[in-house]
RNA sequence: GCGCGUUUAGCUCAGUUGGUAGAGCACUCGCUUGACGUGCGAGUGGUCAGCGGUUCAAGUCCGUUAACGCGCACCA
């Protein structure tokens, strides 16, 4: 006896149940079969501070959806997870939870602050890898990864010796972006511009001879600290003879000269540019080109210097408004204007960033750039939609050197050992125990950290086991397609692809799959201070993790932000309730020892068609899915469910099933059954819960419906006159429901229908279907009626009379038969004009061609019937 | 400044290589229909942002304008 199912999906009861036992089944672990063509996914890992918000939630969808169903078309399919140790993020988390002891990193030191890190870790770091299994995803955790654990770290050793070996990574004194709030460097691509409403302050630096002064602006009057020098155009007449004289700089004293410089925009502003080569990576360039020295003024907490007294541990916003208030009182400022201009801000924590000389390690980026570009461009690599790779050149195309160097401790260590004695560089896999050069042991490693993207970058081979020659790595790599949002294609996808270029001869990936961001109702980014995210967790908890993924999935299409909302979710959880109630409904009319899926013979007429539907849905579906178009696979299976299965075919199942001819019945449980559980399948990828639950309750072959083969589309199901002929019989049904409900009569009161049609044949067939879906109490076919005062119904292929004489109003049904004859010719002359023009004859496709005549037919028998049928009223 | 995206029903969005505009939600009317009221049936609602072009044919391709949004680069 089968079993009986609730009234209502409780998915509540059913998911962690079935996810178990997928873990138990070992069904995500990937075989890594030698024979078999492999499919695999590397996923962006998150961060071990994280927990899981909406665009994971989506980002994991989507790679679930292609994993599940690669792994059913029966490729080796691995979907490697893992965690990032993101090490400005939990280092900042790891510090403010210290904070809130009283203890800080110094009192730690190094060593103790790595073991509270590393606690850290234990105790946080596998929480959103619990959050990702609540999802429903398959990762292969048997293969679960971390961006610090010991191979990875052997990765990151191995590819920083060999890129510093090729002179690709370096040791320079440049200006670099520095966050004043986490004590570090941070890269370009870290650094977030917003406007800030500011000043411009104009003020005048006397010239040392006396004679008078020269007039500048500034938006940073606390960085004159560190002028050395004042610039204008060389061809800007105005200041031609001043070029050369000295200044003095106001409140310091300092001689500074004025030089000439192509930098400056003559017509901004006055054409004067004070340059401080420590604090402005523009003036930093000038200073090189000129010669100029470099002053920093600025601690590592953006204080001024001990160097000027009078500021000396001033925060650099008070000491810019203590520097101008002594600029007016010593009346070298000449007038403050509002400016709002882009400044520069940490992404981690929004502070605005100063921009610092320091000694940093960095990455030459333009040859390994050069590569990158060109696979995305020769369609190695291919983005999805392809408007991201112009954003890809663009960023690649005028890309600086990567600096990679973090004053932070959680990371890892940058492999170089420095010599107290000789000054030379040991840039080491192992530890070294002396200087490589005057083989001194008086040597120190580097105290600095690596970029956490650096790790992430090694990320596609590093976690396959590379640099060492695993069975994994030359099973897997490459890998195929990468999924995430257009947010860190900068940060990550660009550096994976040139990484991996560089360190193993090849792209890492064939596609990118690029997603947008999740925003709330309003079309809101969802964020933490304003407090409008929504917990995927919760939405799990109340409609299902199938809801939330089907959500996910729809109307998502590459790229597009979504919007997401309750109502949305709700629309989700009521068809996956409705998918339940349909496989309720084959259930309870299932024989005990009903045989698995299969195609009985002696179809009927609506077994052909929904079979020719469903065909034409697998083909759909998987052509979908290839074109990673998910959010249209999963649009024709909702259509095909909820209309095609539910709506028709089960509706008109009944009438076998209520009947007494047992053959009859056997087909068509053999008929639901089969397109129940084939579109369980083609559903799996998107709602792995419910469909594996109805499809182990139904007749099934194997353990699970995750390694059952997904459906491939046969012509020996494609029943096109069927197709017609239900099409004719529907448009018929459609029609008398239409008739009736404007007449407002209930479906309980019955009526005889009379069909007048030269088809008799096909509505032979479906002549019990009038009564099971258009409240027919007999129905009588013939090629003409003459009925006195029936309510009519026209459609191409047949004119049905309903005889329901108190409720006829002729003149009403005049006037409608007029109108919808008006309608009908209107069409008709449309298609006329078409089939008319010789430039469409000649020049349209055929097939187009025979569609318009086909249509024209269909619109003439139309018209013409309702002409008869208004004969007849006269 | 350069580049990109969006603009389709009241709302949120789909719309495959051009071939008679779709869904969900909302709204209106009707329904204890032997799977489901998280449901069933029927319906209202659209000069596909504007203009121009290519084409036999444009929501779809090209150009242009506008509004909104995003990215990159910035003039101190």
């Amino acid at each position: 006896m089968y079993k009986e199912l609730a009234k209502q999906y409780e998915p509540q009861i059913v998911e962690d149940r079935t996810y178990k036992t997928w873990i138990d089944g070992g069904y995500f672990k990937a075989p890594c079969d030698p024979d078999k063509k492999t499919y695999t996914i590397v996923i962006p890992p998150p961060n071990i501070t994280g927990q899981l918000h909406m665009g994971h939630a989506l980002d994991n969808t989507l790679q679930d959806i292609l994993i599940r169903y690669k792994r059913m078309q029966g490729f080796d399919t691995l979907w490697l997870p893992g965690t990032d140790h993101a090490s400005i993020a939990t280092e900042v988390k790891i510090v403010e939870k210290m904070r809130e002891e009283g203890i800080t990193k110094d009192d730690l030191g190094r060593e103790g602050f790595l073991v509270r890190a590393w606690d850290w870790k234990k105790q946080y770091g596998g929480r959103i890898v619990e959050q990702l299994k609540k999802l429903g995803s398959s990762c292969d955790w048997s293969r679960e990864r971390f961006t610090m654990d010991e191979g990875c770290n052997k990765a990151v050793k191995e590819v920083f010796v060999r890129l510093y070996e090729k002179g690709l990574i370096y040791r320079g004194n440049r200006i670099i972006n520095w966050c004043p709030e986490c004590r570090t460097t941070i890269s370009d691509a870290e650094v977030e511009y917003e406007d800030q409403a500011g000043h411009f302050w104009h003020l005048r630096y006397p010239f040392k001879d006396g004679s008078g002064y020269i007039e500048l602006a500034t938006t940073r009057p606390e960085t004159m600290l560190g002028d050395v020098a004042v610039a204008v155009n060389p061809k800007d007449e105005r200041y031609a003879d001043k070029v050369g004289k000295m200044l003095v700089l106001p409140l310091i004293g300092r001689e500074i000269p004025v030089v000439a410089d192509e930098y400056v925009e003559m017509d901004f502003g006055t054409g004067v540019v004070k340059i401080t080569p420590a604090h402005d990576p523009n003036d930093f360039e000038v200073g090189a080109r000129h010669d100029l020295p470099i002053i920093n003024c600025m601690t590592d907490d953006a204080k001024i210097t001990e160097d000027y007294p009078k500021y000396a541990g001033m925060d650099r916003f008070a000491a810019r408004k203590a520097i101008v208030k002594d600029l007016e009182e010593g009346g070298y400022l000449i007038k403050t204007e509002d400016y709002t201009h882009n400044v520069g801000t940490c992404y981690r924590c929004h502070t605005t960033i100063e921009p610092r000389v320091s000694l940093q390690w960095f990455v030459s980026m333009k040859p390994l750039a050069e590569p990158a570009i060109e696979a995305v461009r020769d369609g190695t690599i291919r983005f999805i939609p392809d408007r991201f790779s112009k954003n890809y050149f663009h960023w690649m195309e005028n890309i600086r050197d990567w600096c990679i160097s973090r004053q932070l401790w959680w990371g890892h260590r940058i492999p170089a050992w420095y010599c107290a004695d000789c000054g030379e560089i040991t840039v080491s896999k192992g530890t070294p125990d002396v200087c490589c050069k005057c083989g001194s042991k008086n040597i120190e490693q580097d105290p600095d950290t690596l970029d956490t993207w650096f790790s992430s970058a090694l990320w596609p081979f590093s976690t396959l086991g590379w640099p060492d020659n695993t069975e994994d790595l030359r099973h897997y790599f490459p890998t195929n397609t990468l999924v995430t949002g257009y947010d860190i294609i900068t940060f990550w996808v660009s550096r994976m692809i040139f990484s991996s270029i560089e360190n193993m001869g090849k792209a890492p990936f064939d596609t990118v799959l690029i997603h947008g961001l999740v925003r709330d109702a309003q079309g809101r980014k969802m964020s933490k201070s304003l407090g409008n995210g929504i917990d995927p967790l919760e939405i799990i908890a109340t409609y299902g993790a199938d809801a939330l993924r089907f959500t996910l999935a729809t109307g998502n299409s590459p790229g597009n932000d979504m919007r997401f909302s309750n109502e949305k979710v709700e629309a989700s959880r009521n068809f996956a309730n409705k998918l339940w109630n349909a496989a309720r409904f084959v259930l309870m009319n299932l024989d005990e020892n009903e045989p698995a899926p299969h195609i009985p013979a002696n179809l009927a007429l609506e077994d052909k068609w929904i079979l020719s539907i469903f065909n034409k849905t697998v083909r759909d579906v998987t052509e979908a899915l290839d074109r990673f178009e998910l959010g249209i696979a999963v649009q024709k299976l909702y259509d095909f469910i909820w209309d095609i299965l539910c709506d028709w075919y089960i509706e008109l199942a009944k009438i076998r099933l209520n009947a007494d001819d047992e053959e009859a019945k056997k087909t068509v449980r053999a008929v639901l059954v089969y397109v129940m559980s084939n579109t369980l399948k083609l559903l799996h990828p998107f709602m792995p819960f419910i469909t594996e639950e109805i499809w182990l309750t139904l007749p099934h072959e194997g353990e699970t419906i995750m390694l059952s083969d997904w459906c491939k589309y046969s012509e020996d199901l494609n029943f096109a006159a069927e197709e017609e002929q239900m099409n004719k019989i529907m448009a018929a049904i459609k029609g008398v429901r239409n008739r009736r409900a404007e007449m407002n009569v209930a479906p309980s009161k019955k009526a005889e229908l009379f069909i007048a049609t030269a088809d008799a044949d096909t509505f032979a067939v479906g002549a019990a279907f009038f009564k099971r879906l258009a409240s027919a109490s007999d129905v009588q076919i013939a090629p003409d009626f003459a009925i006195d005062g029936a309510v009519s119904v026209v459609t191409d292929a047949c004119t049905i009379y309903i005889p329901m004489r108190e409720l006829v109003d002729f003149e009403a049904e005049r006037k409608r038969l007029n109108k919808e004859l008006d309608a009908t010719e209107k069409q008709l002359a449309q298609i006329d004009a078409k089939l008319s023009n010789a430039g469409f004859l000649a020049k349209a496709p055929e097939a187009v061609v025979e569609q318009q005549k086909q249509n024209r037919e269909k619109l003439a028998e139309k018209a013409a019937n309702i002409r008869a049928e208004l004969e007849k009223l006269n």
